[in-house]
Parts: structure tokens; C-alpha cells; sequence
DNA sequence: TATTGTTATACTCTATAACTATA
DNA sequence: TATAGTTATAGAGTATAACAATA
């Protein structure tokens, strides 16, 4: 039998899936990879960072962070450029067309949730919103245990 | 700044995050990866099956499915027993490891969503669940609509 | 002819370890 | 000594194309 619980995780589950394809539309649009394009939306967030701030924020090795600079300063997305203060790191700097790019997975991910959630009664909204947060919550809590 | 449906769109992908790190625990305490996971829970859900089946269930291209086939009969979970109807294919089988294993998945699913859900009142969980379905619904016609 | 699965080849993401240059 | 990044090496997932066996 299936409970109330599991048939919302399930959903939950599912929407993160269809997700995950709108995204695959993006990629194959810009030619550009899943892991890339994660790059280039934290460095849209935090501006020109070193290699290693990336690599914290993607939760990722140095080492993997070299080969995705490399395949994003190759197809002309950002530039390594030499840090001001420390001459062992390299800032990472979005490129115009890098620019570009990160300015369009913003109104994409704007337009999105725009026509997913426009339609929503601001109330339903509301209780929709706090019930993930709730979850979130004592998910939070659930892998803090569990450490 | 940031819209309420923007906001809402973020909760659930932070949800996703969260969930993704969960199954990361599954994986490193089975020694399985996510792939490998995947397909045996969709051989748990079908039964044996062709390699082309779970190829089309996994949305992967069939020469993936024979090296992840390949690594879980190394790893003892799967066999790979003659097609009794058809000698070009091949069933694939759970052995009692696999079963165990894909019991635990199930096992595991199940009481998460108890731990994430079981607090939240029925009537807030029947609106999530019923914002999520509409979500999802507008989410499907728009990637038909895309097509 | 069409389908099932494999071999051949290649690209991407990922990691650890050893190393260089700099702090 | 410690840190930033690269080179070396390796494993896993993924894809396409060519091929063999069978339908």
C-alpha cells in the first residue's frame, strides 16, 4: 500500500525529473554541459572568484575545476586572469558572451517558475511554500543526525 | 528581486539537492553508484525484463545498459539468464542480493517520507500535493507544447 | 529487413596523489 | 609550512557507429 507520504515524495520526486529535462533543453541549446553551466550560474552569483572559492561552491575537487575552466575558457565563456594580491591563484571572470549566457539561465529560470507557479492562488502559494519549507527543515535536521 | 514564484521554484530544487544527498548516503553504504541504483530499482518495479526494457525505462542508450549490467553481475545483484522466447536477448534478474538490496531501497524511500511528511497535518499535506499535481500538469503541457 | 546486444571508440565528470609556484 | 592550481592516472556514465546473431 502506499502512503500519503510516499505518494508526495514521489511527486516531489517526479517534478525534480521534469526539471532536470527542461534543463537538458538548455544545454543542448547552448552547447554547454550540465557541469559547466553550474559554474557559470555560481559565478553570475558570487562575480570573479579563484578556482578554489568555485570548487567550495560546487562542492568539488580543485582538480575538476581546472578541466571545466578549461572547457569554458576554450569555448569563450570566461577568461583566467591573473589575481591582483596572490600570484598563485587565477580569478575567473564570465566573458560577454559568458555574460550572455548566465543572463539567459536567469530569465529562463524566471520565465519558468513564472509559468509554473503564475497560475497558483497566492494563499495556495503560501501553504505550498511553507510546507517545503517545513520539510526542508526537518530534512536539515534528519542529515544533521545522521552525521 | 525575487518574485514568490521564483522563490518557490528555488525551495523545490533546494529540496531536490538535499534528496540527491540522501541517496549519496545509500550509495556509499552499498557500494552501488546512483546508476547502478537506478536500474535496479526500475528491475524492482518491472520485474525481469530485456536489457532493451530497461534501457527505455532508464531513457539510456542500450550499450550503457550492458556495462551497468555488467558491473552489477560482477557485484552479485543481477544474472543474466537466456530469453526463453527469444535467444538475441537476454532477462535480467535479481539475484536474492539484488532483491535485499532493492527491499532496502524501498525500505528506505518509505521511511523518509514518514520522517518528511508524517508531521505536516493532512489537510496542508492534501493542498502541497494538489499544488504540486497542478504544477507538474502545467509543467508537462508546457514541454509538449515545446515539442 | 528489423531487432538485441556487444565491440570499438570517444567525451565528460569525477576523484586522489604528487608536484610546482607562491604565500 | 600551508595554499592555489596543474599534471598524472584512473573509474564511471554516457553516446554513436559498426557488427553479429537472431527474428
Amino acid at each position: 500500500m502506499t502512503t500519503a507520504a510516499t505518494a508526495a515524495l514521489d511527486k516531489v520526486l517526479h517534478l525534480s525529473t521534469l526539471v532536470s529535462a527542461d534543463m537538458a533543453r538548455f544545454q543542448s541549446e547552448s552547447g554547454l554541459t550540465g557541469s559547466r553551466i553550474h559554474l557559470l550560474w555560481m559565478l553570475g552569483l558570487s562575480g570573479p572568484v579563484t578556482q578554489q572559492a568555485l570548487a567550495s561552491a560546487l562542492e568539488v575537487s580543485p582538480r575538476n575545476v581546472t578541466g571545466l575552466v578549461d572547457a569554458l575558457v576554450a569555448s569563450g565563456h570566461v577568461t583566467r586572469e591573473p589575481h591582483p594580491h596572490d600570484r598563485r591563484a587565477r580569478l575567473i571572470t564570465p566573458t560577454p558572451l559568458g555574460q550572455q549566457t548566465i543572463g539567459r539561465l536567469r530569465s529562463d529560470h524566471q520565465e519558468l517558475a513564472d509559468q509554473l507557479f503564475g497560475a497558483v492562488p497566492s494563499a495556495q502559494l503560501a501553504t505550498f511554500v511553507a510546507t517545503l519549507e517545513e520539510i526542508t527543515a526537518t530534512f536539515a535536521r534528519l542529515m544533521e543526525a545522521a552525521r
